[in-house]
DNA sequence: ATTGATCCTTACGTTCACGTAAGATTCGAG
DNA sequence: CTCGAATCTTACGTGAACGTAAGGATCAAT
């Protein structure tokens, strides 16, 4: 056999947490808490190799983290989802496995994927009516500035308007 | 003067929590850190008053805090909105104030909510994606789903479907 | 005035999510 | 094989955001 089946880009820890933009300590966390698989096969004190799937992987746990704002311990069972999908591939690859079983994997998974919809909704919803209340009052803020504006028209020059953002240097 | 100023009901700190869904503790420390004002005019000892505007106060702290996921630092300078908008209702009640001082408090608000509406807006954005991403991912897993069961129509009994969501407590 | 509930301040403890340091080991290049 | 860079394990340290406990004071009702 030629030497392509290890050969798929195996990265390193350093490597990966460049590319995820996060630290090798921060990889390990992970690990060790189950958010991440331990890498296959690794007899204590061997590097930790990876591939473009553990990229996506970690990406997407950092992506749900920051946006959902949970602990790690939570994610993990959101997670769920992920394992499930990753199961029904690698069961899909050796072939070998009944209908039913790959319906009651695909089943787990939906009802995963429902979870993290649900939870996905609700922050989205609340995000959406914040972000309506804010253009709100900025609105009125701003209506107030003009009417301020057009009673010292008649005394005073013309005011600069308002600048839409502050675009210096904070 | 009738006893009618101080009658704006005057709530302690453990109704406040109670109230906003969280503990003294945790409204001491937001006042430790600045996020909270000082509740006015306390000789040291004292219980703290508040009325509703500090119960609005805090529900906004803290549903910026979860929404966001910002530390309580941030969030404090990203609240310095609320602070310019009540020091123009403070002095709008003085009423000896310039119109320019008006037009300066007023501006610096709008800048404020500037900030704060595009922090809102760049998550909002990202939560919509991953959600469209989510609901993609589950519309496919389930017509998987539907495809195994039409093979298997021919041989077996009909499955049942796939309930929508899993209603029993976690 | 007494009292029970709530609150005060002060201070140490805790959990989460990593950071940092040390000493040994592994890996890829030459 | 050698060597330097990166990684390994182990373990202690840290900042944020509170929790918890102790001893005393305040407040509303009786």
């Amino acid at each position: 056999m030629s030497a392509e089946k290890t050969r798929e880009q195996t990265l390193r820890i350093g490597d990966l947490a460049r590319i995820a933009g996060t630290t090798p300590r921060t990889i390990r966390y992970y690990e060790e808490v189950g958010l991440l698989p331990e890498t296959g096969e690794r007899a204590a004190g061997r590097h930790r190799l990876y591939t473009q799937a553990e990229v996506e992987r970690l990406q997407e746990v950092m992506r749900l983290k920051d946006l959902l704002g949970l602990t790690l311990e939570s994610l993990k069972e959101l997670l769920a989802a992920e394992e499930a999908r990753a199961e029904v591939r690698a069961q899909l690859r050796r072939e070998n496995v009944t209908p039913a079983r790959r319906r009651e994997l695909l089943v787990e998974a939906s009802g995963h994927l429902d979870r993290q919809l649900e939870l996905v909704r609700v922050r989205a919803a609340e995000l959406s009516k914040l972000q309506d209340e804010l253009s709100e009052t900025r609105k009125r803020v701003r209506r107030k500035i003009r009417e301020l504006d057009a009673r010292s028209e008649a005394t005073f020059p013309p005011q600069p308007p308002v600048a839409a953002s502050a675009k210096g240097r904070p």
